[in-house]
DNA sequence: TTGCACATTAGAATCATTCTAAATTTAGGC
DNA sequence: GCCTAAATTTAGAATGATTCTAATGTGCAA
């Protein structure tokens, strides 16, 4: 018998709707709701381990994935590094301090709307932005 | 008796003052300059390779970050696909189309100022930006 | 409850990039 | 022009994040 999947989960999200909802990516998506920093897939797979320690690494990158594709979770690069996890769905950029590595979510200011800086070309249709920004955490 | 290096190349540059100048450094920022796309270490390494046979890849890797260093010219990023370079200094973002990969920037409108648009922490200095959009060229 | 399309898994494979250590070259001082 | 120290180039090995493979397991619609 195994845990009911109808329990009450973070992972109860309406983006979560037509997605299979396996242990294992309710797992991933539970470590991503409950920590809200920017976890690289090998911190996740860490995390997840404390609850279900059988999953395996390449079953974290396939829920990531899934979680991605489905809109649930966004992924965040910087420069080459591993990419990162984050579940704020709202209009945001990234910053990233150079000496210690953390991340912070960076808010656009209320109705501000990026594409109105942009000179893009006519008809494209853009599917999605990333705002990336390093430097240092003065404190 | 090699080819001198005073002579006139895209390379004489301002951005370049202060970096030793090898034939290697302004065979690869010149490929940057007189292309304009944003090719790959690997691409620039293949273009280089016309005029200059015997460079080796690792070569052009250490120039590419030695002119990024520099800032002569800016990497950008997609995802976690290759690097591309950018000999492109002005405030600008990029675009890159699904389908074909091709990547075309996407310059700030007069005036804008992206910081404008963040809801920034107290005191941090930004060091770099990164815009990046993805999506169809619908032409 | 059952069937099967889809998920999970361990380990191998991939591939961009960095590292290593030896040979070469630059730029500056004479 | 020549010499030297310090920086650069090079081929090939190493690294490390991610993806692939193929065998096993499971969610969920009927």
């Amino acid at each position: 018998m195994y845990k009911k999947l109808t329990d009450h989960h973070a992972a109860d999200h309406p983006k979560l709707k037509g997605l299979r909802m396996t242990r294992q990516r309710r797992e991933v998506y539970d470590v991503l709701m409950s920590h809200r920093d920017h976890p690289t897939a090998s911190e996740v797979y860490e995390r997840a381990k404390s609850n279900m320690p059988g999953i395996s690494l390449a079953t974290v990158y396939n829920c990531l994935e899934a979680l991605v594709q489905h809109g649930a979770v966004r992924q965040v690069h910087f420069e080459r590094e591993s990419s990162r996890y984050c579940p704020n769905l709202t209009a945001h950029g990234h910053f990233q301090d150079e000496k210690s590595g953390t991340v912070i979510d960076v808010p656009l200011k209320k109705g501000a709307n990026l594409t109105d800086l942009l000179d893009l070309p006519e008809g494209v249709q853009v599917n999605n932005i990333e705002i990336t920004l390093t430097g240092k955490l003065s404190n």
